[in-house]
DNA sequence: ATCCCCATGTAATTTGTTACATGATTGA
DNA sequence: TCAATCATGTAACAAATTACATGGGGAT
């Protein structure tokens, strides 16, 4: 599943802009799919193409035009006939774990700035999913509850491992040293 | 940190041909770094025009040349200078994830279908963690433990949300229908 | 017989990122 | 006055995936 496919999913909670589509992609998806402008035009640019959305123009003073897509009928088929893939991935790509592999060659000092770096990117992360629970995620489809669920899930597994176990990559205590 | 970067530091724990470190990015990196043949092999080419290994040919009888490469002292510096990021990403890209956004779209049957799915591949990837805690965990440096560890607690917490709530994505049942 | 393991690599294609290009409005 | 928000898009570049190309040895 690629970017034109998850804003053509996108489309299906109402018409938005590829603004709008990239604002959602920092928040709601931000745990698990990125997108940035020069991906999300293109795939709208695609999507229009191929008619699987529909483009309502909105003129608007000393800015662009607004454009408004809307997923159309073949948009809806096109999407569903995506969706019927029963092995979907899930993969992770990690800066953070492939440096933790090779910790033992960086100085350890260095080692504990990275672990409070991820644990101030997960704060964030709960940060945002608790102001979703607070407003909105009710009125969302099950599915993406559940995603959201999942996220807040992984984050709290990471969480919790880094802190109890970020001891173990620590610097030998010096007193070791000196008694050996 | 891209693959030519993991390389490098896979070679830190000793020699090894492309093949050999295929088979790594196949088991203990499988969870959080994907690189195939046709990443590596141009890698590791690279790595040897600049270097920062150096290459020992082995004749074989019947198949290529076994090439073993070996990390240079270049190397080691320009590994030691990659690892300084002090914010290095994690991201995760889910078609799984994607998908079951869209799951109030879809048959509740193929969700469950693909629910099982990932919970098979938690399985497979839980099962070949308890071969590597059987076997070989214990020499492995200290970071390269915490990562496998990593690894297990993000896959056990993903293992039990999804117990816990594919029944969020399950079909009403039909005798509440018949009631209501 | 057939499949998997060993072992290397290139080329075409797909995909996504980053930088560039423009510019008014609103709130601190 | 400064930063952020709104709002669109293209072009160059980087990176990785997939398919292609080859082929013996050993196990079932």
């Amino acid at each position: 599943m690629d970017v034109k496919t998850v804003c053509l999913g996108m489309l299906t909670n109402g018409p938005a802009s590829g603004y709008d589509l990239k604002k959602e992609f920092e928040s709601s998806f931000a745990h698990f799919f990125a997108a940035g402008y020069g991906s999300i035009y293109p795939a709208l640019s695609w999507l229009l193409d191929n008619d699987l959305v529909s483009c309502q123009e909105i003129p608007q003073e000393g800015k662009p035009d607004r454009k408004v897509y809307r997923i159309s009928e073949e948009g809806h088929q096109f999407l569903l006939k995506a969706l019927k893939n029963t092995e979907p991935c899930h993969k992770i790509r990690s800066e953070f774990l492939a440096t933790m592999c090779f910790a033992h060659l960086m100085p350890p000092e260095d080692v504990q700035v990275i672990l409070d770096h991820r644990l101030a990117e997960i704060a964030s992360f709960q940060c945002m999913v608790r102001e979703f629970e607070q407003e909105c995620v009710a009125e969302w489809p099950a599915g993406a509850q559940f995603v959201l669920g999942m996220g807040k899930a992984i984050a709290e597994a990471m969480e919790t491992y880094i802190k109890e176990n970020r001891h173990t990559l620590a610097a030998e205590p010096t007193a070791r040293k000196a008694a050996g």
